[in-house]
RNA sequence: CGGAGUGUAGCUCAGCCUGGUAGAGCACUGCGUUCGGGACGCAGGGGUCGCAGGUUCAAAUCCUGCCACUCCGACCA
């Protein structure tokens, strides 16, 4: 992409409204434009972020055996009166009529529409067990939205629903998000610590929120340092030892039922971004997903939920991931892999290495953008340097006449030249 | 929802107290000089001062009501 025609309104100052450095630095990178409290339009630049968060949440629940499906934004009020959830669910609901002056709503999540989907058409124990999941606009009109798209009212949510026979194999399902969750959070560059949750009326152990870990995240969390040292990427991970390492956000943490060593406690701040929870049959039974089992017998699915916010996730990526100058993108999230500075466009010899270089990356399928803007060396470097883009390749006069260029990663800054041929090898690499 | 605050140019803000021709920096347009870390000169364009009432000869400024947004608290992916 040349920046010249791209759409990428960066901007020098903050605008007021934002309070965290990822709101900040999402609207002077020119990511997200908001449109009302919690409501944000997302930018070329934020929404390239947007998708290659989604991609890896779908390749992990796909890699984890759900199924992806994709269900409406806008429900009928009558599967929530069915569930008991329509008066029970608070003003964070936003209902709706429709010309008839049919109840409708925005879905805040979707336990009865896709128990719907599933009665319908599952009848037998043998078809289970089943994941299905979507990736979908959601709308809880929190009372006080902020932190910028880490807590809108609207956002994108990827939310799977599993259906198992008995608690066993609900069990199955869950441990299989929960490994599925931390191999989505690894890959994205971030550590994920699951944490025991509230499990409400249903009890046990089921129900885990996963927090990354960011010096400007909401709460404290206090955690066993096994957790930096578990390969997250290994195959056969040991979910039940993971279940038992300590962790626990400031509300639920105990300093005198903490068992860890104090030499091995760790604290820091957290932002959560996954939420599994196991909850039985609470919707199967008034919503009647039912199966028959190898007896003969009808019996309620053992239902789960597992959520995470997609949207939120791109503002706590830049909370984990920026320093003074911008956003630092792990390459995995990144909107483009490569940034080419062409110092000179009115340079040949510059402008012909920029050009080289760009083409080549082009040709061997690398994300990259190039600017080409008639801009002073500042102000593309500044620009370079805020949105974050993991390698940054300077075409300048000096290096350009030799045949060099430099190569800069945004993360370590250190700077090397290089010519463009091994430049290009180098960046066409993995 | 309770408490606090802010709405003036695309962005950051001054002006309001003490009423009298709407400002600065950045951004934008044109020309020129510049050009390896957010340049400089000259000339320009751009504002229903959040909205509606009221007071006054006169309202960005004073009064009333409303709206939007932000911050602090309880809720949440």
């Amino acid at each position: 992409m040349r920046l010249s025609r791209y759409f990428l309104p960066v901007m020098k100052e903050a605008p007021a409204e934002a309070e965290i450095v990822s709101h900040k630095l999402m609207l002077r990178a020119g990511m997200i434009q908001q449109q009302s409290a919690g409501i944000y339009s997302w930018l070329p630049l934020g929404y390239a972020v947007l998708r290659k968060v989604e991609q890896i949440v779908r390749e992990e629940m796909n890699a984890a055996g759900a199924i992806e499906i994709l269900m409406p934004t806008i429900q009928s009020a009558d599967l929530w009166r069915e569930s008991g959830r329509y008066d029970a669910y608070g003003k964070e609901m936003l209902r709706i009529q429709d010309r008839h002056e049919r109840d409708m709503l925005f879905g805040p999540t979707n336990e009865e529409m896709v128990t719907d989907i599933f009665r319908r058409h599952v009848r037998s124990y043998r078809q289970l067990p089943l994941n299905l999941y979507h990736i979908q606009w959601k709308f809880r009109d929190e009372i006080r939205p902020r932190f910028g798209v880490m807590r809108g009212r609207e956002f994108l949510m990827k939310d799977a629903y599993s259906f198992d026979i008995d608690f066993e194999g609900a069990k199955r399902s869950y441990e299989a998000m929960f490994v599925a969750y931390l191999r989505a959070f690894r890959r994205m560059g971030l550590t994920a610590i699951p944490m025991q949750a509230e499990t409400g009326p249903i009890g046990g152990d089921l129900s885990h929120e996963f927090q990354i870990l960011a010096p400007t995240g909401e709460s404290a969390v206090y955690y066993d340092a096994a957790f930096e040292e578990v390969d997250f990427a290994s195959p056969d991970l040991d979910v039940e030892e993971l279940k038992r390492f300590y962790a626990a956000a400031d509300e639920k943490h105990d300093a005198a039922a903490c068992t860890v060593p104090p030499e091995r406690l760790r604290t820091g701040r957290g932002v959560e971004v996954g939420h599994i929870f196991y909850f039985g049959t609470k919707y199967s039974v008034p919503l009647k997903g039912v199966v028959t089992g190898p007896d003969g017998a009808e019996v309620p699915v053992h239902m789960g939920s597992y959520g995470i916010g997609v949207s939120r996730l791109v503002g706590a990526l830049i909370e984990a991931f920026h320093d003074d100058q911008g956003i630092v993108w792990p390459e995995s999230v990144a909107p483009f892999k490569v940034g080419i500075v062409n110092l000179r466009p009115e340079d040949e010899a510059t402008n012909g290495v920029a050009e080289t270089i760009y083409e080549a990356l082009q040709k061997a399928g690398v994300d990259v953008l190039l600017d080409d803007r008639n801009e002073r060396p500042g102000v593309k470097f500044a620009s370079m340097d805020l949105i974050g883009l993991p390698w940054q390749v300077t075409v300048g006069p000096r290096g350009a006449a030799a045949g060099l260029a430099e190569l800069k990663s945004r993360r370590g800054g250190d700077k090397v030249e290089i010519g463009v041929d091994a430049l290009i090898q180098r960046l066409t690499q993995s």
